[in-house]
RNA sequence: GGUCCCGUGGUGAAGUUGGAGUUCACGCCGGCCUGUCAAGCCGGAGGUCGCGGGUUCGAGUCCCGUCGGGACCGCCA
């Protein structure tokens, strides 16, 4: 039907006879013999100049033939490509009409209202915008594919419809027909499977796997979502993160992006020590600052005796906030849990502007000038609190104050190790809460304080980072009967139970389970931050609304009676 | 489950102290127009101010509820 896309002809073409096929993106009427019509496709528009007698109206679908011509130099549009040359002599064949559209098919949608985006998705995926998004994202998963399978890597299809565990992320249920009562669940992840093929004896399995939960819907998440899924038998961490570490580098390589090349490893302390979080973002530094030492004798009150005492240096910032932000910053400080938040700005004499000032003394004041750098201008903001409360306060104000737009570079991927075994303490059991998943291998130099000392153990289990973005996480696995059973027993699960909710996982790993780790990370999350979109709804074609509704389809609905019978399943009336 | 923000012709916005569905830009329809490129000029049509209730002589505006959208907390082993 046509010889060239829209947004192909240069001036080498000049002379040709061309055909282009595409939606009228604009038309520009000048007197009954001339007008401009802009055809468009996915690759660009080209300027045809018609004949002004036939009805061509915006996203019309048009078949244009005519002869590729230099435009008059006065003519040339430097801004697009193919802003040299037109097509004279049109032969026009209108295929389809249309009405005209809710929207402008352009960047200028951008301030349309998402849900009338979604409503019409298939002309908001018209647009440059979501075109480039998703051709990204065809980029993105083509390159982890090749990089898998370069690895030797298998593509193994694990089900849908699989048994409900009653630990993690609420399920999607599915009914069973023939078994009226019983149920599947759909895959929070592919997790026991594919530990399951590394008994079997894949060795190195990959899965682009869609995955579903239940939960709440944010700008980073939704019901389903991908993910990288992959295990690998006979290997440590390192070799997991380096197999790993090659299709995310070169998914960034496919969108175009400098990663520096190599991926930077710290230990989960580390993260929070220097940035109060365990996804730092490392495009920028005002990093926590240790204060403990500099105020271990100090006479101010809200100082004195604490835990840990830390600071950072929003620099240049003193003029840019005033009473009101301080306040607010206070406000979200407290809220997480600090007891209060501390602030000094700096004068241009160099002296503290603050509330506190006055409490410290000589020495304090000139030692935190030091540690924290202080230049006249700066803000200076100090939390004193046990270690993780005070990290994590600063961490969330750090990027609060300082974390550039996720459209800006540079692109720096970031493994973060050694995470706690356990986190917490369950509240009714009183027993530790897995960090990651109760199948995690703790730290071979703390295995041996397992039962004395659970919350110090670190595990092998990491996470990937991106700019501030978790992007996803694994663990080298536990693979044999006698570690799994002391991990269950701190965590307060019987052998009985266990078997009750992971035997048919667990006793297959009697057969002669491989030593094996793996990772999975969110496709939609690192596609996102390669796009430059600060939301995962961007980069997916028919995204859910924060409800879990689809204004183009409207699901969910309700389903005729009939196949409630055949499910055996009432709906029950809605609560008063 | 909770906190905050938003809802006004097809789209995006403005709407003051409560005083007539008022305004602006784009789009749409018609006319003019031979070098535009978000063309330009002239004219026109288009509304349950999300919905329901309340206060008031009078509500887009104030109050309550509800629905929808978004950001976040909880949740996401």
């Amino acid at each position: 039907m046509r010889t060239h896309q829209c947004g192909e002809l240069r001036p080498e073409q000049i002379g040709q006879i061309v055909t282009l096929t595409g939606w009228v993106a604009t038309r520009r009427e000048h007197g009954e013999k001339l007008a401009f019509v802009d055809l468009r496709d996915h690759t660009g528009v080209t300027q045809c100049v018609v004949d002004n007698t036939v009805d061509v109206r915006a996203e019309y679908v048009l078949r244009v033939t005519g002869t590729v011509a230099a435009r008059p130099a006065e003519n040339v549009n430097s801004r697009i490509p193919t802003g040299g040359i037109e097509l004279q002599d049109c032969q026009v064949e209108v295929l389809n009409n249309a009405e005209a559209p809710p929207f402008p098919i352009s960047e200028r949608a951008d301030q349309v209202a998402e849900n009338t985006r979604l409503q019409y998705r298939f002309l908001d995926i018209r647009r440059e915008r979501m075109q480039r998004n998703l051709r990204l994202r065809a980029a993105v998963n083509s390159a982890i594919r090749g990089a898998m399978e370069a690895q030797g890597f298998v593509e193994v299809e694990t089900p849908m419809l699989v048994p409900s565990t009653p630990e993690g992320a609420r399920e999607f249920i599915v009914p069973s027909r023939q078994q009226p009562g019983s149920f599947y669940a759909l895959p929070q992840s592919p997790q026991l499977f594919k530990q399951l093929l590394m008994v079997a004896g894949i060795d190195r399995y990959y899965q682009l796997a869609r995955c579903l939960r239940d939960e709440d819907l944010r700008a980073d998440r939704q019901y389903e979502f991908m993910q990288l899924d992959a295990e690998m038998s006979f290997v440590n961490q390192d070799d997991v993160h380096t197999a790993i570490g090659a299709a995310v580098l070169a998914a960034a390589e496919a969108a175009g992006k400098d990663t520096g090349g190599e991926i930077v490893k710290i230990t989960w302390h580390e993260a929070m020590n220097r940035f109060g979080s365990d996804k730092p973002d490392l495009r920028f530094g005002m990093e926590l600052q240790e204060l403990t030492d500099v105020f271990a004798a100090t006479e101010f009150k809200a100082f004195a005796g604490a835990a840990a005492i830390k600071g950072i240096n929003a620099s240049g910032k003193a003029e840019e906030f005033g009473r009101n932000k301080l306040d607010a910053m206070t406000d979200k400080a407290k809220q997480m849990g600090a007891k209060g938040l501390v602030w000094l700005k700096v004068a241009a004499d160099g002296t503290f502007e603050s509330p506190v000032a006055k409490f410290l003394s000589e020495a304090e004041t000139a030692a935190l000038r030091e540690k924290l750098s202080a230049q006249p201008g700066d803000l200076l903001l100090i939390v004193a609190d046990k270690w993780d409360t005070a990290c994590e306060v600063l961490g969330t104000l750090r990027n609060d104050i300082g974390r550039p737009p996720v459209f800006e570079g540079p692109y720096r991927y970031l493994w973060v190790v050694d995470f706690p075994m356990f986190v917490g303490v369950d509240e009714v059991s009183g027993r530790p809460r897995p960090g990651h998943h109760p199948f995690t291998q703790p730290h071979p130099d703390d295995v041996h304080m397992l039962e004395s000392d659970p919350l110090s153990v670190r595990s092998q289990a990491y996470d990937l980072v991106l700019n501030g973005w978790e992007l996803g996480s694994g663990s080298i696995r536990i693979h044999q009967h006698e570690l799994q059973a002391r991990v269950f027993s701190i965590l307060g699960i019987s052998d009985e139970e266990a078997q009750k909710k992971f035997g048919f996982f667990l006793n297959p790993f009697r057969y002669g389970a491989p030593p094996h780790g793996g990772f999975a990370f969110g496709i939609d999350r690192l596609v996102a931050i390669l796009a430059g979109e600060e939301n995962i709804r961007e980069v997916i074609a028919f995204p859910k609304t924060q409800s879990g509704q689809d204004p183009m389809t409207n699901a969910p609905t309700a389903v005729i009676q009939k196949q409630l019978d055949e499910l055996g399943i009432r709906v029950l009336p809605p609560k008063a």
